[in-house]
RNA sequence: UGAGUAGGAUAAACAAUCGCGCCUGCCUGGGCAUAGCCCCGGGCGGGUGAGGAAAGUCCGGGCUUCACAGGGCAGGAUGCCGGAUAACGUCCGGUGGAGGCGACUCCAAGGCCAGUGCAACAGAAAGAUACAGCAGGGAAUCGGGCUUGCUCUGGUUCCCUGUAAUGGUGGAAAGGCAGUGUAAGAGACUACCGUCCGUCCGGUAACGGGCGGAGCCAUGUAAACCCCAUCCGAAGCAAGACCAGAAUGAGAGCGACAGGCUUGCCCGGCCUGCUUUCAGGUAGGUCGCUGGACGCGGCUGGCAACAGCCGUGCAAGAUAGAUGAUUGUUCCGUACGAUAGUACACGACAGAACCCGGCUUAUCGUCCUGCUCACCAU
């Protein structure tokens, strides 16, 4: 991704849930945190309540997927944080990509 | 054709666009003024990228670190025989038992004459019996018979004795069944079957078969403790090795400058400082990390598991974790329909984390092979 890295640390995971905002929606929940930098940080969490091995894992390639192919819209230098609801384990690429970009609205982090 | 049984294969396919990890070729930027086979990047191209169970983590082994003279106890696992193997609780071939007409399937299949424990309920009695029953004898009593008191005979009640065939209970009632025998019965005796002992033969063995003998002294349970035999050191890749700039510690040198303490001042001493070396090991990084008890094909040996030889191939290696998304066509599934077709849908179970051999569990379908039984035809 051109303009982001991930996050990694569990250290980084807790700030962002301790200091961020957040909003949520049928399938998604977001933190977001302002990082000082000039960059984006991006954090996806699926638990083990959504389902088994598999089905996190295809949510986390959904949501990683759909950020990456909306990355240009969202402003720049924030930690975001995305955890995925149960609801989220049965649905489409273009239910979650819209469920990401209202997040982003509410946030005010899209540029418009 | 139908029903069944044993085993195997596969785990939707193709294309376009965008994107990711690793390997690799070329070009190129920076550290760096020059150069480099050093370090950090970028671009373009090529290759490659989840499973049959990757799962559960239940066994076994490799590998790593630690421990270790030898022996014993404790603890755990296994348990018919032979073989395979690095090893196994796995596999193969047998033996015995159970089920099935059969193909075939299933078995935790050593030892309760070392000891201890348990066996509910039922039943008369469960390391033991006599409840009912059957039979003999005696007594009392009521009858019958006739030769009128009997060495005749029947019933009922009680007592003594014999018995374990029959009955009911039970998982189990102390071999089974038939006959002889007897008052009634009983391996008391006899034949057959079973059991045990001896012996011979076959087999590496488990075991099987033949012959002879013993009437058969005694329940079940060891996935009850236990006994016997065999095996087992512990922890695991977050193992472990290395680099290393954090904290901390030690030594040497520099300076005679600054601050503090030691006494009001000086000298002297101590602490803080700077440079450097070593130890140390944090953040982070590198290795371990995938070429192996490896895959495929063939030959040879073996009933087989498997082994040997030859040829050939290299096929994930991430580290918060890549292997994805969208679109189109086809295939499959479900529903409707005579077909054509139309509609529906995350297309079973499920995601590598050091590597192998197994076991167990989950699973939509499709296809293939061997064998068995029944029916039909020839």
């Amino acid at each position: 991704m051109i303009f982001s890295e991930s996050l990694k640390k569990y250290r980084q995971f807790q700030f962002v849930y301790r200091n961020g905002k957040s909003y949520a929606d049928k399938y998604l929940v977001m933190y977001v945190k302002e990082n000082g930098t000039d960059r984006n940080r991006i954090g996806v969490s699926v638990s083990k309540k959504v389902g088994n091995s598999v089905v996190r894992h295809r949510v986390t390639r959904l949501v990683r997927e759909s950020y990456r192919l909306q990355e240009a819209v969202f402003n720049s230098g924030l930690d975001i944080v995305v955890v995925a609801r149960k609801t989220a384990a049965s649905v489409r690429y273009f239910e979650i990509e819209e469920a990401l970009l209202h997040l982003g609205k509410l946030h005010r982090i899209i540029k418009v």
